[in-house]
RNA sequence: GACCCCAUCGUCUAGUCAGGUCCAGGACGUCAGGUUUUCAUCCUGAAAACAGGGGUUCGAAUCCCCUUGGGGUCGCCA
């Protein structure tokens, strides 16, 4: 049997640290097998998908190495590889599951599903909503029917308390009990398939043998498994990797830490210290030695060798890491390459330029006017910020609320950047001046600096949201208590 | 809360599957020294862990059970 594995990231934002890492395990995975690696882009999405992402996110794994050998972009014998471009196939196997009596359409609407679910939690335990739960009679589905109203496609399910048990290649037999198995959606009310639908039927187009995933995954399983024994094909083998964890120990997130894989280019880490750290989260190599390239990776890759624990992403140990990397593994003139690629090259001076010209009378002053946007972190100190005259509790709301505000953009561009900060800054009743004066320091290190959101446009917004954190735990950060206070005040604003 | 996963130094881990060679080894970080005109690099050293309790066994970090702790899932997101 071929080994095919897969990396089917959602286009929805920034390439994350965790795609990669999921990306790296199934490259080596199929590598090692002599087999294929490919990229599937699930963007079924529709509301939060974007082509910007998608080209990000391909961006993101060549640059660390992990090319694919099948992909949209790429093309292969059992394409299109991009799902919004496969979705007649999931309407074809949604109608026949329905034909079968394996699935069912539902016309209940979000109003009915969420008093169910609360129904459910005082009742009981379980909140998984089974075919009984969202039966309407005949007469109803006709009404409901006739009046146009949006109906979705859901999977049968049992019943009855029993259990599924799942083969994973790390974790042996897994039992999960079916009471905690909803009636899954197959087919949304747009005629998108969801993750669960679309992935068991490209899995199977595609050929996919093994299934390299997250750990999320693990409850989903069972409604995976009745799927391809709906449909009469073998499941590839599940492999559930350990998530990749924040400091206090959650899953990685950006609302805690940078995870998107341009923040740590971004910062100046280089792709081959990057891809041999993640190696390195829940993988060790079999000598136990710290620093190793994709190839060698490859060369002793085991999946066995993973353990479960779920590793915390320690920016330090990638920092030294990256520092063996540039000393030894580079010459001073490929380092001087990578400079040059990095930030030093022609466009990004002229992405530059536009911002510093009218400030420059010698060629000189450009360093010092735009050395913050090259830098990772800035040296910042609390009496940078008394200079601004205002209070202390003044400055970390303004930077807080921004925060929490830049936590929720989408749409990076210096305009609606712009829009945000000054419609928190009406809402606080604030001259913008005043209220922009700590982003400056936050972000440029200074008040004398060309436009704030330009900076932040150029940074990106992983650098940004990092140096807004950086700089309130400068000013002595923001206590469970105090936090508790301005996000309830944050809400009074409805700036979201 | 229910269900599932996981559990070795602060962090990443080796050792666990095939129990003894482990009063637990390496790495990051920390601390103390040394080399270097400073800093960094580099070198040497130190502190630092088998979550707890029961079993099984001549013998348990390793196998089993319970407890505790952490995490995940419970969406017309993936």
């Amino acid at each position: 049997m071929t080994v095919r594995t897969r990396i089917a990231p959602s286009p929805t934002g920034d390439p994350h640290v965790g795609t990669a890492y999921i990306a790296l395990f199934n490259w080596c995975f199929a590598r090692a097998h002599g087999g294929q690696f490919l990229l599937r882009i699930e963007d079924t999405d529709r509301a939060r998908s974007t082509p910007e992402s998608e080209g990000a996110i391909m961006d993101a794994l060549r640059w660390l190495g992990l090319q694919w050998d099948e992909g949209p972009d790429v093309g292969g014998a059992v394409g299109p590889y991009r799902q919004s471009e496969r979705s007649a196939l999931y309407v074809r196997f949604a109608e026949q599951l329905v034909e079968e009596g394996k699935a069912f359409r539902c016309y209940r609407t979000a109003q009915e599903l969420e008093a169910l679910r609360v129904a459910r939690r005082k009742a009981g335990n379980s909140v998984a909503l089974k075919p009984s739960d969202l039966h309407l009679d005949d007469a109803e589905v006709q009404r409901r029917k006739v009046a146009g109203q949006p109906c979705v496609i859901r999977m049968q399910v049992p019943e009855d308390a029993g259990y599924c048990v799942i083969e994973d290649m790390l974790r042996g037999t897994i039992k999960l009990d079916w009471t905690m198995v909803d009636a899954q959606i197959l087919l949304k009310s747009d005629g998108m398939p969801t993750y669960h639908l679309a992935n068991v039927v490209d899995d199977h187009l595609m050929g996919i043998s093994h299934v390299l995933r997250g750990e999320e995954w693990i409850n989903s399983a069972p409604k995976h498994k009745l799927l391809y024994e709906y449909l009469g094909w073998d499941m590839p083998q599940l492999c559930h990797l350990p998530l990749l964890r924040n400091p206090d120990k959650s899953k990685l997130s950006k609302r805690k830490n940078p995870t998107g894989v341009f923040y740590y280019q971004r910062m100046g880490y280089l792709p081959e210290a990057l891809v041999n750290y993640l190696g390195r989260m829940g993988w060790s190599m079999p000598d136990e030695r710290e620093k190793f390239s994709l190839a060698e990776m490859l060369a002793e890759f085991d999946i066995q060798r993973v353990s479960l624990g779920g590793p915390v992403f320690d920016v330090e140990k990638l920092s030294w890491l990256n520092g063996l990397w540039m000393r030894d593994s580079l010459e001073a003139d490929e380092l001087a390459d990578r400079l040059v690629d990095w930030a030093y090259n022609r466009d990004n001076l002229m992405r530059v330029l536009p911002h510093v010209r009218q400030r420059m009378q010698t060629l000189s002053d450009f360093a010092p006017l735009t050395a913050f946007l090259v830098a990772g972190e800035l040296p910042l100190t609390e009496s940078q910020f008394d200079d601004l005259n205002q209070e202390r509790d003044v400055i970390l709301r303004s930077l807080q609320f921004t925060l929490w505000r830049l936590e929720a953009q989408v749409d990076w561009t210096r305009d609606s950047l712009f829009a945000e900060l000054k419609h928190l800054a009406d809402a606080l009743d604030l001259k913008l001046k005043a209220f922009l004066a700590p982003l400056f320091i936050a972000i440029a290190g200074s008040t004398a600096s060309f436009s704030v959101v330009d900076a932040m446009a150029l940074l990106g917004p992983d650098m940004s949201r990092a140096r807004i954190r950086r700089a309130i735990e400068v000013l002595g950060g923001v206590s469970k208590k105090a936090a508790k206070r301005l996000e309830r005040k944050y809400r009074t604003l409805h700036v979201d």
